[in-house]
DNA sequence: TAATATTTTTAGACTAGTCTAAAAATATTT
DNA sequence: AAATATTTTTAGACTAGTCTAAAAATATTA
């Protein structure tokens, strides 16, 4: 049985993994735990100790494959929770992950599968983020940032790529949530900012940090 | 915000303080916490400090209202998690002990409420122990044992005093189960055991220890 | 009352996880 | 290539929580 700490500190491998590729330096790691350098060293090799990342001095971490399978479940885990707390409980989907943090650590063999169950096997919790089936597989689609859609382009809020309380906030405010759709009218060539034009809505103008951080499934 | 070590040691004296009247001694609280005499004493000391309980050496312990207030917090969590387990997800009630142990201390001002309110705001766990209300206050109602019963009497099966996972299991399986009106046939005077009516099934033999440990709501 | 048993506390050692400061290694700049 | 900057690691100190063993206090028995 792993403690919090270990998992957290998995799952924000896992992350940087994401982005970055392959290796995943001491800095970025201590960025997201919010951490210092030298507790994240002291970390990584008991980590390493326990087969969960591959580790040499200066050289960076990668996780192993069991480490890889407990990022999965505790993202998993954790998509679920958020789905539970904004489907069921009625909490907005700003309010949900500091929550979903702290469930997810929740140890039993059977609650997270039933948790599933009694949601309907959801694919994406609130923020459109797919969610890891029991086997691990994560089913992606392809999704592109507003600001790379082209004039007279539609497409679907599919998901965020910044999950903080107040973007998400910002986003609702202004009507800019999953499942909306949306066409991109016009483009300011001084700062890149858009008009657009929301399902339901009347046209709006979003500035190009909002347009880099929405996620779009495309359509016609 | 307390830890979680702090948070069971507060729950386990006030379980203890409900059986035992005042004062608790250190020897009863490393029974419950399953840890040893000196590092109950280590931790008392801090709690102490903390303002949840006061304690003299050699003297016992005993909460303060803080120390009470924060107990019957945990109580109402924890019932309100085993009763989402149990109706919600499907949990026989032999299997939501231990993880409302570990869903009681989440951390969240509003998720408790959200989770009373998406059950129904319900007045009994799944075991028939009292859910506390947001103010802290029990309503409880009186309860017998079966073993307390003469020959003749009826009652409604409504609480358990023993909440191990075997004995739950071996009541469930003889159709012991809340909700359950019985009937008090005979006794043995030999080993005190006896032969109940239960309402929808035939004569069943209980032991004494059954009897002591199933509580019921008199009716007729 | 004294001897014995039991309970509780204290002292010191341990692990998990954190920190700061300094040392070591690597990367960048000149 | 040397100097400088940055990153990473190591050493030692800290807290939270645990343990064992011994000491202190209380309870029980003879």
């Amino acid at each position: 049985m792993y403690s919090f700490t270990e998992e957290n500190y998995i799952k924000a491998i896992y992350k940087l993994q994401e982005k970055s590729g392959i290796s995943v330096n001491t800095n970025a790691i201590a960025e997201i735990m919010q951490t210092k350098a030298a507790s994240v060293t002291d970390m990584i090799k008991k980590l390493s100790e326990k087969k969960l990342l591959s580790y040499a001095k200066y050289k960076g971490v990668e996780l192993t494959e069991t480490g890889r399978k407990m990022a999965l479940e505790m993202i998993r885990k954790h998509r679920l929770w958020e789905t539970f707390l904004y489907d069921k409980l009625n909490f907005s989907w700003d309010e949900v992950h500091d929550i979903a943090e702290q469930l997810e650590h929740i140890k039993s063999t059977k609650l997270i599968d039933c948790l599933d169950e009694f949601l309907g096997f959801p694919e994406n919790d609130p923020h459109g983020d797919p969610i890891p089936g029991k086997n691990g597989l994560i089913q992606r689609i392809e999704l592109y940032k507003v600001s790379e859609l082209g004039i007279g382009e539609f497409g679907v809020i599919s998901g965020v790529v910044n999950h903080s309380s107040l973007f998400l906030q910002h986003l609702e405010k202004n009507q800019l949530v999953l499942g909306k759709g949306i066409e991109i009218v016009s483009k300011s060539d001084f700062d890149q900012s858009l008009r657009i034009k929301i399902e339901g809505g009347i046209p709006i103008m979003i500035s190009n940090e909002v347009a880099r951080n929405v996620l779009l499934k495309k359509s016609r």
